[in-house]
DNA sequence: CGTCATGTTGAGCGTCATCAACAGGAGTGG
DNA sequence: CCACTCCTGTTGATGACGCTCAACATGACG
C-alpha cells in the first residue's frame, strides 16, 4: 500500500531530474527510517544547527518565518520526497521555521550520510543542486504572487501550484475533466502563505466555489475545470520544471494503486 | 581604480564563503572580458537557453517576471561580483527576465568554462551551490517583506538588505554613524520590487525622510542612524550568511581605495 | 526649445484588515 | 453520557492602507 520510503525519494527526484541506475541504487541503500510526527510541530526552528537532513515520508510541511510583531509568512510547502532542509548541508544556520501538517512521517539522515551518497553517485550532487534551484524558482514565483496577484488569482495560482506539484509524484486524483487532491491547510494557514487575513481568505474561497473554480470537501480540493482556474491564476508552470520528464514519469514504475497513500488527507479543511 | 574582473568576482565570493588559494587561482585563470552593457537592457529574458552565465562586473541588474496582465515583480537585485543566472547550468529554459540598470559591465562565461572551473577546483562547485542557496534565503525574505510588512517598513528593509549586502563587498560609504549607498533604482522600478504603487512608493519615500531615517541625494541613499532604520524594518541580518566571515573579510585583500569604484551611482533617482 | 523620463501632489475609491460575534465539530474530562 | 473547551469556519460592520487616475513640476537630453 505505502510505497519503501527510498521509492518515494526517488519517485521525487524523477519528477524534475534524470536519475541513473546507479543514483537509485545508491539512493536505496541509505537507511531511511521513517517516524511519525505529531501534527503542528516544528522540525527545524530559527537558530538551529540541523546535523541531519529530513525527508518527508508522509504528509505536509511548512516553511515559515515570523517577523518581531508577530505575524508569520510561510514561505513554500513540501511534499512526500522532499528535504526541505538540505540547505543546511552548506548554510548551518537555519534562518526560519519547519513545520509539519497533520499525518506527517519524516526520515532523518545524518549530514554525513548525505555527503556519503553525494560522493557515491556524484551525479546526485548535481540532482540536489538542480532541486533547490527550483525551489528558488518557487521562491520567485511566490513573491509575484503575492506581490502582484489580487487575492482570488493568488489562492488559485497556489491551488494551481499544488496540483502541478502534487500530481508530478503522483498524489492527486483525475476523473475525467475532473481534477482533486489533498488540502490539509486551514484558512488561518492559508492566509500566511497567501499574505492574507483568514477572514479575506474565507470570503475569497466563497468567491472561488461561487465561480465554480474549485470545490472543499473532507479536506481535499477539486477542480472541475483546470484551463478556467489556471487562467483565473495566471499559471504557467514553466518555473516547476517538471514538464519536459512528465510522460517519462506517469508510465513510470510505481505501484499505481498507491496515488493518494502518502497524501495525508486527514484534517478538515477549508 | 577599477578592481581586475576576477578580483571583482572573488570579493563577492568571499563575503560569505571561504575561498582557498587554489580556488581563488582557478578563478584567475579563467578568461573575463567585462563588456558594457546598455542600461535597461535585457541580459536574459523568459524562455532563454542560455549557454554562458554572466557575471555583473559594475553596476546592478535587477530579475523580474511580467503577468499576463502586464504587471511586472522585481524578484532580486544583483550587484557586482554575482553571476544572477548561475542556474542556467542547471536549469535550461529561463523562467524570468535579467535585466540592467544604468552603467553596467558584464562579463560573459560560457557553461563549459564554468564546468572546467568545478572540475578543476571542486570546492567551488559547492560554494557556487551556497550561493544560490544564499539567493533562496533571499527570495524567502522578499516573500516576508512582500507579504507581511506595512510600506514603510517594506521599503526600511530593502534598503538595510541593501546596505548590508552592498558593504559585504565594500561598495558602500561609513562616515561616523553616517552611512550611504549607490541607488540607482527609480521609484516606478521599486514599487515594482516592493509590489507598490509608484505614488505609493513616493510617498513612502517622503515619510522615510520626514521621520529621518533615510536621506536621498544624486541617487545615493544615507542612512543618518542604522539602528533606527533596522529596528523600523524589523531587519535581522541572519539570512544572508555575511556576518561570520565578516570581519575577516574588513581587512581583505583588494585595494581600499576603490571602494565605490564599482558601484554605478549614475542614474538620477528617488 | 521641445520632448521624455522621473518625481510630486490631490482626489476618490476599492480591496482588504481588523474587531467581534457566532456556529459547528472534535476532542476531553467529569 | 453530557458539558465544556478549543479549533475552525463563517458572517457583519467599520475603516485604513494603498491603488488609480490625473495633472503638474523638474531636470536631462537632443
Amino acid at each position: 500500500m505505502t510505497l519503501p520510503p527510498a521509492e518515494i525519494l526517488i519517485r521525487k527526484l524523477q519528477s524534475n531530474n534524470a536519475l541513473s541506475e546507479g543514483d537509485r541504487r545508491a539512493i536505496r541503500e541509505v537507511e531511511l527510517k521513517p517516524r511519525p510526527v505529531e501534527a503542528d510541530h516544528d522540525i527545524v526552528r530559527h537558530g538551529d544547527r540541523p546535523s541531519q537532513c529530513a525527508i518527508i515520508m508522509a504528509g505536509w510541511a511548512y516553511r515559515y518565518k515570523i517577523l518581531s510583531s508577530g505575524r508569520r509568512q510561510i514561505v513554500s510547502f513540501h511534499f512526500p520526497g522532499e528535504m526541505p532542509d538540505l540547505q543546511s548541508l552548506l548554510i548551518p544556520r537555519s534562518d526560519h521555521n519547519i513545520a509539519t501538517l497533520s499525518g506527517t512521517m519524516v526520515a532523518l539522515v545524518p549530514h554525513s550520510q548525505m555527503r556519503d551518497l553525494m560522493a557515491r553517485s556524484p551525479g546526485l550532487a548535481e540532482i540536489f543542486w538542480r532541486d533547490t534551484l527550483i525551489d528558488s524558482a518557487i521562491y520567485r514565483e511566490w513573491v509575484v504572487n503575492v506581490g502582484q496577484r489580487p487575492a482570488l488569482e493568488r489562492i488559485a495560482h497556489l491551488f494551481c501550484e499544488t496540483f502541478v506539484r502534487l500530481e508530478a509524484i503522483g498524489l492527486v486524483q483525475r476523473a475525467g475533466e475532473t481534477r482533486s487532491f489533498p488540502w490539509p491547510v486551514t484558512q488561518v494557514l492559508l492566509g500566511e502563505a497567501a499574505g492574507m487575513s483568514a477572514v479575506h481568505v474565507n470570503r475569497t474561497l466563497q468567491e472561488l466555489r461561487a465561480s465554480k473554480l474549485i470545490s472543499t470537501h473532507q479536506g481535499a480540493v477539486t477542480i472541475p475545470n483546470w484551463d478556467r482556474l489556471e487562467e483565473v491564476a495566471g499559471f504557467d508552470p514553466d518555473y516547476l520544471s517538471i514538464e519536459e520528464i512528465q510522460t517519462e514519469l506517469r508510465e513510470g514504475d510505481w505501484p499505481s494503486g498507491s496515488r493518494f497513500a502518502n497524501g495525508a488527507a486527514t484534517a478538515q479543511s477549508s
